[in-house]
DNA sequence: CAACCCATGTAATGGGTTACATGATTAC
DNA sequence: GTAATCATGTAACCCATTACATGGGTTG
């Protein structure tokens, strides 16, 4: 049996959670689980048709109120490859991508000011990403699992903020024309030291 | 002006702060940048002639102890690219890839049993994310923002850690047979509410 | 009657990784 | 001498996003 793809996984799962038709899983997957697995539409239903195809689902057209769409189930083989999947201990994907820590990571050369305004920066993003999630909430209905994945999307931001509050506290004490090289050395020896 | 790419922006960064050859780059780009924004090889020498004929950067040959190799520096417009990248206000990309959290939102159906062994091999992948940064501390040498953006690596994966220990011993307090999505119920409204 | 949501898809494009390819030098 | 590191690059492939395309139903 042949591993399947990340996608392939996000959408067997999306059906055994109840999020049984294309559209719901797009919806689920922009409101639900973006902040941690993005997965666009251009995934989703090419995925669809090919796990037919593969026989881990089966699509059922339905009336749903006049409007048809199509209603997926797993087959056996298909709750087989999820629960695999569910209960693999393989290694799994982890990856960050943050264009803001990158700067920080080239701010050698900046002046504390400047430095201090990229932080701000940076901890506004991070307000904005929580308070998004926020929005989210009511939305994740009964799911628990969709609320914790939730909860931790926004104590991961809290962190973010706080870890940057800590950072600018000290930034602060030092002089504004300073090289933020020469600042962050004088304060990293303090935090690690 | 046209917008650079992002590996463009790596580029000029990396000769900024004094990694100056390809190899060097590609060194600290698997060493210091790569657990917030990863960047191949692939990227790096492709990038370097598109900069050098756009004229943002230029290479001199130089020998280093009989091997040959290729040194850049920024021109005054590179040098303007970046310091233009490094403090714009413009919203920067952030994103995270975190199969684990995927497979939890997917784990409704799991025993609490499971899904704790799915938390343990999460704890497990975040203590050996640390190791590795930690490992990699003394080659941070005198760079004040490598060892700051490694610390914030080291304190996210610590926050993590933390995150599912707590979870964990709330989920030790119920049956082991139960089902993950009541018990996680039962969790969540302490936690939220 | 216009805007928005439900619903499904495809094609072009872009971004990035991996594997491959080469060769010199240095350390054991 | 052989393994690792220094050093530079290319090509094939995979993955993912974006934009486009279509059309029915619902709400203000």
């Amino acid at each position: 049996m042949t591993e399947l793809s990340k996608p392939a996984y996000v959408v067997l799962g999306m059906i055994a959670t109840g999020r049984r038709s294309g559209y719901a899983m797009s919806r689920t997957a922009k409101e639900a689980t973006r902040h941690f697995w993005a997965t666009s539409d251009g995934q989703i239903y090419p995925q669809l048709k090919a796990l037919s195809d593969a026989g881990y689902i089966t699509g059922e057209r339905e009336a749903q109120g006049g409007r048809e769409r199509v209603v997926y189930s797993l087959t056996d083989q298909g709750r087989a490859a999820l629960d695999d999947w569910l209960n693999s201990g393989e290694r799994a994907h982890y990856e960050l991508r943050d264009e803001g820590l990158l700067r920080l990571f080239f701010a050698e050369e900046l002046s504390v000011e400047q430095l201090r305004a990229q932080i701000e920066i940076m901890r506004r993003r991070h307000r904005r990403a929580i308070e998004h999630l926020e929005d989210l909430r009511p939305r994740a209905g009964g799911h628990a699992c969709a609320h914790l994945t939730l909860q931790y999307g926004l104590d991961l931001h809290a962190f973010s903020i706080d870890w940057y509050d800590r950072l600018d506290a000290e930034l602060a004490e030092r002089p504004p024309d300073e090289r933020a090289g020469e600042a962050l050395e004088a304060i990293n020896a303090l935090v690690i030291g």
